[in-house]
DNA sequence: TACTAAATTGTAATAATATCAAATTAGAAA
DNA sequence: TTTCTAATTTGATATTATTACAATTTAGTA
């Protein structure tokens, strides 16, 4: 159940707790870019004992230890992303949706402007989704 | 000295106030991606009544009219930049400059992922940048 | 010049995140 | 397996960025 995340800790040399196998099996099965609170109220059901600072201070070594990646597109909070193969994203204006974009940036890993190294690349991309266009066009609702 | 702002505003019939002409006059001489704060304060010398809110206010009518943007790249608070032609930025983790890149993204004003209709695009590239490299190298104190 | 809707101001509220000290626990060493 | 210690978790409190709001002021029209 637990085997891969642990696997992921350990090959981090980062300390194996429940708090953080719990938060890399809930963003391992909830692609849905989540923030602090989302991810912290959740596991809190199942976990009452739960601090919003462990979220807090797992992510960030989760982070450190690029594991996990933080997004900024949301303008207001964090939001939070497994690191996989690098992508971009897409958040719609309408729905509030962060989706990731399989599309490759051709300037990563690159020299920028004669000089500045690149490390981290972060496309973001807004504007209205596939599914919120149907619906403005349709007059359906979302649900 | 403010008429290039004063039209700037009428353009986008938005009121005419000094506070507004100042914010405008800030950002076009300081391309340093300011924050709330920074403007604020500067500001605030010259003009000891001007009051954050009224900051935070007319940034928020300025980019909605699209003669200002804010990026999300500090990820802790908005910086803001008069809208030009289109370009991204590079955050430099040592300085914490935030610079222009003039690079294209190829995939601006483009449907993604078969139907998502992308309005903005903002690319954030984050590293080194030249003269922290530099300062790294020659061990040369920044100032 | 008078009027009114809009803007400015300052205070207070909210939301996200950071700090910190006390209690708990993972994992190394005995 | 038990003991020990450094690291982690917890919860309370602090800080920072931003928003809300009501009273005052002002831009721009009539």
């Amino acid at each position: 159940m637990y085997e891969k995340y642990v696997k992921t800790l350990k090959d981090h040399s980062i300390k194996i707790t429940s708090q953080r196998l719990e938060i890399l099996k809930y963003l391992n099965e909830h692609h849905t870019h989540p923030n602090v609170e989302e991810i912290y109220s959740e596991l809190k059901k199942k976990h009452p004992s739960l601090s919003r600072t462990t979220v807090y201070n797992s992510l960030e070594i989760l982070k450190k230890n690029k594991i996990v990646q933080s997004l900024t597109i949301s303008g207001s909070e964090l939001r939070y992303d497994i690191e996989e193969s690098l992508h971009h994203h897409f958040l719609c204006k309408k729905c509030g949706a962060i989706l990731d974009i399989s599309i490759t940036c051709p300037n990563m890993d690159r020299t920028l402007d004669g000089g500045h190294r690149v490390e981290e690349v972060q496309g973001y991309f807004k504007g209205i989704c596939k599914n919120c266009q149907t619906t403005e066009k349709g007059r359906r609702t979302n649900g």
